[in-house]
Order: structure tokens, then sequence, then C-alpha cells
RNA sequence: CGGGGUGUAGCGCAGUCCGGUAGCGCGCCUGCUUUGGGAGCAGGAUGUCGGGGGUUCAAAUCCCUCCACCCCGACCA
């Protein structure tokens, strides 16, 4: 008999939270709207930490580690960033039992301090480019917070590059998007719209700004990563200066990109169902689980000593890296299943006495509910090819989703309309004007959350005045 | 900071209107039986009833006050 599980979609938010109880991957910490990353959610951190550093790696970029704490006067070097930053640093005051002669600022994103380090590293155009990458934790003083979706800490990655020209930074700024574009569709399963950023929702110091942006499935949207190309505000504001080929000193071009533990939530909120997460096979921290069924101490033995040569012989290969064997007594079979669909495990394989005999096992996957008894000689290449189905399937679920949940209209009526009875994602023709972007967030809640990159875009007429407008670009209520 | 709600066992909650000495489910511990999709029976342990003050013979319950958390807004590169 199943316990209650939250309805899916009758109460969204208390969904999520079940799925993040029940996964036991986080908790909210003693500070308001700090988090604790259980072991079982930073799992899934580490993954996608894994796989994104070695995407870096092979664009050139190298780590390092900058300071938590930056003095105050640097964030007011960038008039933009600290009209967008002040309000919501944390700021120290006292150390040594004593007060500070300048505050400081727990770092919301790094590019001053980083910005101070380039102007002593950066002399010469040999010197560049400059490609950095950090891995650290931000705090911004959020009034309301949401596990993993917006926290006043969180883990992240930013990347900060220095280059010679603009277009070299304006190349590097659209590589790294392309970079987190196929990270998430390739690796989380998770589609998302690559596009620029509106004037008004950019980065405040960049000269334009990039996002990757996903579609949860109560028809929000998220934006689960950006990229900007800053020109040469930071450069000018920190003195990041070089020799160029013709002797001259001049400001170098910088770009900078991040992606967080945000990236956990969106993966919860794409693909997991009423009995908890279902996980992608490429970034699952576990993707084959096998529970021994037993009852003597004779059958207990052999349905391990099966289960030990079925890991083996997955382990053989490299394709399929995590198996665990869930060894646990004094639990009922039922109750481990379970315990694994929860986790969002992609494959569980079940070993009893019967199985034994046959010399197979059933394998079940976690994003249908199918089960297949699998001969021993054949569940490597079944388990394989099977991990591979289910990241397509998920892929393609979660595109499918998408497209049936993006709408394109072509008056502001239909737009208020569509918004109100489907949400999702709604493309439709703006004529640029911050005014008029304004205007539709304070009557619809709805932002523009990117100008999608087109092929062939069309051009039409503006929504709300009937001007004319290029293409069109993507409005949703975002998180 | 506005509007709404909740604080009672590890977790989820009832009890509060109408004051009478603390209860249910899950979990936990012990034993037996079970074990192929969330086990059954029997026994057992666990509480500053969010804090402080007041009224009363008597307060989880009534009054005052403070605090914490959640949801909806405002905010959100």
């Amino acid at each position: 008999m199943a316990k209650n599980i939250t309805p899916r979609h009758e109460n969204y938010s208390q969904w999520y939270l079940d799925v993040i109880a029940s996964g036991q991957l986080a908790d909210y910490a003693p500070v308001k709207g700090c988090m604790v990353i259980r072991p079982t959610g930073f799992a899934l951190w580490e993954a996608m930490q894994a796989r994104m550093d070695r995407m870096f790696k092979e664009t050139g970029h190298v780590n390092a580690y900058f300071p938590l704490l930056i003095p105050q006067s640097f964030m007011e070097k960038e008039a933009e960033h600290v009209e967008g930053f002040s309000p919501e640093c944390a700021v120290v005051t006292h150390g040594g039992g004593k007060e500070l002669e300048e505050p400081l600022v727990i770092r919301p994103t790094s590019e001053t301090v980083i910005g101070h380090m380039y102007s002593k590293w950066i002399n010469s155009y040999r010197d560049l480019p400059v490609l950095i990458n950090q891995w650290c934790n931000v705090m911004r003083w959020e009034m309301r917070t949401r596990l993993f979706l917006r926290t006043s800490e969180f883990l992240w990655q930013e990347g900060h590059t220095a280059h010679e020209t603009y277009d070299e930074a304006q190349e590097e700024t659209l590589r790294m998007l392309e970079v987190y574009r196929s990270f998430q569709e390739d690796y989380l399963a998770m589609p998302v719209v690559p596009g620029q950023k509106t004037e008004s929702e950019k980065f405040p110091g960049a000269v334009s700004t990039y996002s990757v942006e996903a579609l949860m499935q109560d028809g929000k949207a998220l934006q689960a990563g950006t990229s900007h190309n800053l020109g040469q505000n930071f450069a000018k504001a920190f003195d990041i200066t070089y020799l160029n080929r013709d002797n001259e000193r001049v400001p170098v071009w910088t770009t900078s990109w991040g992606s967080s533990t945000r990236m956990i939530g969106g993966l919860i909120m794409t693909h997991s169902d009423d009995d908890g997460l279902v996980l992608p096979p490429r970034i699952a921290p576990i993707q084959v689980v096998i529970v021994p069924i037993f009852t003597s101490e004779d059958e207990r033995t052999q349905t391990l000593e099966f289960a030990e040569a079925i890991r083996s012989r997955l382990c053989a290969s490299l394709d399929v890296l995590q198996v665990k064997v869930d060894e646990r007594e004094n639990l009922r079979p039922a109750e481990k299943f379970f315990h694994w669909i929860q986790q969002g495990i992609p494959v569980r394989i079940e070993v009893g006495p019967r199985d034994v005999q046959k010399g197979a096992a059933m394998v079940a996957r976690r994003d249908l509910r199918d089960k297949q008894s699998v001969s021993l000689e054949a569940i490597h290449d079944y388990v394989v090819n099977l991990l591979e189905q289910i990241q397509q399937n998920l892929l393609e679920k979660a595109r499918t989703f998408r497209e049936e949940n993006t709408h394109d209209v072509s008056s502001y009526g239909e737009f208020k309309e569509v918004l109100e009875k489907q949400g999702g994602f709604i493309r439709a023709h703006w004529n640029g004007s911050r005014d008029v972007e304004q205007q539709i967030k304070q009557e619809t809640k709805a932002t523009i959350r990117c100008i999608p990159f087109m092929d062939d875009p069309t051009p039409g007429k503006c929504m709300v005045t009937g001007e004319p407008s290029p293409q069109p670009v993507i409005f949703a209520i975002a998180y």
C-alpha cells in the first residue's frame, strides 16, 4: 500500500519541497535563507562539477581561488555594479574584537577582486588571454529564498577571462554559453533556450548578458546559467591594462560566466515525479542499484553472490561507472525498492532466488514502470543500452513538454490569456523599449527571459505598440 | 516591510472555542511471524505543549508580550 505523496500540481511548491525531503537532498540551515546540502544532494553537485570542470578544461580554462571577503571600496569602483549588488550584500564590520577601518563585503560575485588581481598580472599582450575559473560559494541576501533555487549562500563556478579584443571576448562569452547549453541538455537532459538578456535584465556592469533558460513542470522559467561580455567596464574600473602590439597601453576586454547549485533545483523540477527524484543516468551519482531478495541464509548467500556477479559484469565496462548493491538486512524488498525510487536511481536490478535459478535478473527503469527479466550473459549490454535510452527519453520528454508549453501570440490580449491559463514560454514581438518591458512586467508579472538566437528570425509587430520588431522574444513568469 | 498561517515526542498532527494534571499516526527499541512494489501481532521508551509574564485552587487551553518558521506579495546580477 502506497503512502501519501502530495499530488503534483495541487501544490507545486510543496511537491518540490517533498521531493527534496524524501530524497534527503537538503535542509534549511539555522541561519535564515541558508541551506545545508546533505550527502545525497551534494553528490549531485559533485557530479555536475566533475563534468563541467572537464568541459572548462577542454576549452582551455584553469582553476584558481580568490578570497571570500572583498573591501567595500572595490565594489564601488564600477558604478552599475555597486548599484546592482549593494542592496543584497552581507557586510563584515568587525574583526579581532574591533571595528574594521573598512567594511568587508562577503562576495556576491568576484569580478572586483579578480579584476584587482588581473591588473597586477596582466602587462603585455603576451599575457593574454587569461582564462580562469573558480569554484566557490557566494552570498546574496535575498528577501525570499527557496531551497536550491535561491538561497542566501550558494555554491557555483564563476569564470573570469581577459582578452585582447572585443571580438575575442564576445567569442568567449558565447563559447561558454554553449558549454552551459550542451552540459544542461546532454547531461542534465534539461532542454534550454539560449539567448540574450534585455538591457534591464542584464548583469550590473556588463555590456551584454546571455543566458540559458529552462522551463519547469509548473510552467515557470528558470535561468540556468549566464555569460557576460563585460566590455572594458571592469578593465577601466580596475585599471587592467596591457601594452599592445603597437606598444600602446590599453584596457583589456573581460568576460564572466556562472552556473550554480540552482541547477540541482532545475534538475528536480524538470524530471521528478510524485514518487520522488528522477535522475538522468549521465549525472546520477549511482546509475544502477542491485537489490538482493532473500529469506533464508542460503538464499542470502546465493543472491548476494549472484548480485556480485552482475555488479562485476557491469563494472567491467567504463560505460556503467557506479553500481551499488543494497546489502542492508532487516529491510523488506519493497522498502528497498521504494527507497531507490525516491533517490531517482535510473536502473534497479532485482535479484531473488527465482532469478538465480534462471540465471537472470529483473531490470527495472525509473523513468517508466517497465521491468524485464534479463539473463546474466546479456545484462551488461542491456543495461548500458537502457541507461542511454533513459537519458534520451528524459530529454525527449522534457523537450516535448517545453514545445507543448511554448506558445506564439500576436496580441497583448492573447498574451495575457495564454499566460493566465497555461503559463509556459510565450513567444511574442516586442518593440525593444524598456518602458514596454516594464509595463508588461507590472501588469502580468511576466519578464522577457531572453531574446533567443534564431537562424532565420521572422520580423513582426510589437504586441503592445504595433511598432516593428526584428524577431520574437521569450516571455515567462520566472523563478 | 504588508497579507495569511503555524509552533504540542525524532517527523506529521489532534486537543485550544467551553481551563481539570498530555494524546494519535509514522518512526525508534525488544520479541515472534513475515519478505518479488511502502509488513503483521505483542510489548516498550520518548514531551521545558516556542519563550517570558499575568489571571486562576488549577493553564497546551484565557489575557498580555516577545520569538521563530512557512505560504502569498514587494525584491531578485
